[in-house]
RNA sequence: CGGGGAGUGGCGCAGUCUGGUAGCGCACCCGGCUGGGGGCCGGGCGGUCGCAGGUUCAAAUCCUGUCUCCCCGACCA
């Protein structure tokens, strides 16, 4: 029984005055979610019910593929942590019990879950398992924003996978992602599943499950049969044009151009037809020159995986000593190791002197310096995958899937037995999704300047029943009666059986969102009929009360 | 962590510059009207002006400190 009247939905005739996405807005104004601190919300009712429904449908995906659900506490011991190398992380929430003991605060359950099947497997014939948990984590983000966008406090499935070795590994990842394809498609998002980078961590594979949605953090590239992480896509770079060679390269006077944009003004070239370099410093004081085309910028993840190992920019001093001037250096004649983005085609560039107020002009990678080809460049749109341009979108990450290997294993100790009795690394794999998250694109993805507009499997209520009558009157007394009929034919329904004027409760329904609108009122009734509203759309139309429920319900059933 | 902004009733805001009885709209309560797109009239309730200290006869307003929140960026195993 959900009657408005006494339901504890509070509903905002405005947004708060600092929201800034369309899901932050909508979820507070609908009364869904409200605020306790900097990334912390409670949920109230009506946004429960939607979490709910998320993780319901989540929980059957995961038992499709034989997933078992267990729970795992929040509050855990640190040694485990100091095991494993994460205790240090900036996120990592620590605290002390009153013993003094080091304790830390879930940020996933990798530790606890590897400890767990690390004193319970022995052989091989105990293996594959998969074990999963919904659980609240905790992050002390560096930024919380937008609603239950990103949160220091949310609730995640994260599963787990444990396997004899990489066969068994690839074969666990491959069914978590046929049965994440399922539930994103179930939730009713749009939705992509993109190639991910790994991080510095360590991992051999990750997917990321990627709701396109203005408010998104992450960007992807998106061609043809091609979706990845901005962080780790490549393209093949669009064209430039180049001046024409020379024999050798020859100094042009560039006084007090150390910028991109001033030395292809003065020389009359695309910023294309010029080559930046970006000196990196790794294990302590070794330099390597990374050189990128003009127009390009170094993605610093993908430049780290080609590195393959963490780098920092080099200081000012530190160019000065080995190279030259900051803004006029370049690769010819440096001492270095020389990375070469390959987006720089064959052909005549412009580069850094490594002296002051000068470039060199008619450079030719190979020729006149040598290079490793690396491919380090950030994609933009235009570029081209198998021939068709990329575009960039923003998107939510909802879920992601992760080939650990041995990572967590290995220090914790979670071995078994193989056929032959030699003791050998679980290989694990961790799998997440994020229903907050993926309510809050739902949000952003269907939201019309009415409201929200559910997809019909999370959506709080099947169907809201508005009745447009006093207590006594006929209006009343039917939509009273057809409340009971939905509900008795399984449709969850909220019915708005409160004293207001029908602006009002319009404005309520659209704003909550429930994918069909029953309006009993005066006007159709009159004809002995009541009229239902499509949200999505908001088109309407009208059925006859006699059968008015199962008419209703089978209007319901066939609503994405 | 860097930059910017904001804390005044449940929500949205004015008042602060130039110190002098804390206001407006919405919401809420009471009465009445209205009844298909946040309707109308009348009457009400509700605020230690984030917190602490200071200046002053007097502080929402000036000064100092502090806390919190938001936005942009960095970061986000």
């Amino acid at each position: 029984m959900t009657r408005l009247s006494s339901y504890f939905l509070p509903t905002e005739r405005d947004p708060p005055a600092d929201a800034e996405a369309i899901s932050h807005k909508l979820m507070v104004r609908a009364g869904l979610i409200r605020q306790v601190g900097s990334g912390l919300w409670s949920w109230l009712p009506a946004g429960w019910r939607i979490h709910q429904r998320v993780v319901q449908i989540v929980r059957e995906e995961m038992n499709a593929i034989g997933g078992q659900e267990l729970l795992m506490p929040v509050l855990l011991p640190a040694d485990p942590w100091k095991r494993t190398g994460r205790y240090g992380i900036d996120e990592l929430f620590k605290l002390n019990d009153r013993r003094g003991a080091d304790m830390v605060l879930a940020l996933t359950h990798e530790e606890i879950v590897t400890g767990h099947v690390a004193a319970a497997v022995r052989s091989y014939r105990d293996l594959p398992l998969i074990l999963y948990h919904f659980q609240v984590k905790e992050r002390d983000e560096a930024r919380p924003r937008a609603g239950v966008l990103r949160t220091r406090e949310f609730i995640m499935k994260d599963a787990y996978t444990f396997d004899r070795g990489a066969e068994g590994l690839e074969a666990g990842y491959e069914k978590h992602m046929r049965a994440y394809d399922r539930m994103c498609d179930r939730i009713g998002l749009e939705w992509y599943r993109v190639e991910a980078d790994v991080g510095v961590m360590g991992g051999i594979g990750a997917h990321e499950y990627m709701a396109p949605c203005a408010a998104g953090e992450n960007d992807v590239v998106l061609a043809p049969g091609y979706a990845a992480n901005v962080e780790v896509a490549s393209a093949d770079a669009q064209a430039v044009q180049l001046p024409g060679g020379s024999d050798a390269p020859q100094s042009v006077p560039t006084p007090g151009m150390t910028t991109i944009d001033a030395v292809a003004t003065e020389l009359a070239l695309p910023e294309g037809a010029l080559l930046k370099a970006f000196p990196v410093i790794v294990d302590e004081d070794a330099m390597k020159l990374v050189v990128v085309r003009g127009d390009h910028r170094v993605n610093e993840i993908k430049l780290r995986t080609a590195l393959g190992q963490d780098f920092r920019a080099a200081r000012t001093d530190e160019i000065e000593a080995r190279l030259g001037p900051p803004g006029f250096i370049g690769p010819v004649g440096a001492e270095m190791p020389i990375l070469l983005d390959e987006g720089v085609a064959q052909g005549s560039y412009v580069v850094g002197a490594n002296a002051p107020d000068a470039h060199l002009r008619g450079v030719e990678p190979g020729r006149d310096f040598r290079f490793e080809p690396v491919d380090v460049r950030e994609v933009v749109a235009g570029d081209t995958v198998g021939g068709s341009a990329v575009r960039i979108e923003p998107a939510i990450e909802v879920g992601n899937i992760f080939k650990l290997g041995t990572r967590y294993s290995d220090p914790l100790g979670a071995r078994y037995l193989d056929e032959s009795g030699t003791s050998q690394l679980i290989w694990m794999g961790s799998y997440g999704f994020g229903p907050a998250r993926a309510a809050a694109a739902a949000v952003e993805q269907y939201a019309d300047e009415h409201g929200i507009s559910w997809p019909r499997s999370i959506a709080p209520f099947d169907i809201e029943v508005v009745t447009l009558g006093k207590e006594g009157s006929e209006e009343r007394t039917v939509a009273d009666r057809l409340y009971a009929e939905l509900t008795d034919a399984g449709i969850d329904t909220l019915y708005d059986d409160r004293d207001e004027g029908p602006g009002a409760k319009f404005a309520d329904a659209e704003l909550l969102g429930c994918p069909l609108r029953v309006t009993v009122g005066r006007r159709t009734l009159a004809s002995g009929e009541v009229e239902v509203q499509v949200r999505r759309g908001r088109e309407s139309r009208t059925v006859p009360v006699e059968g008015a429920a199962e008419a209703i319900a089978e209007l319901w059933r066939g609503l994405p």
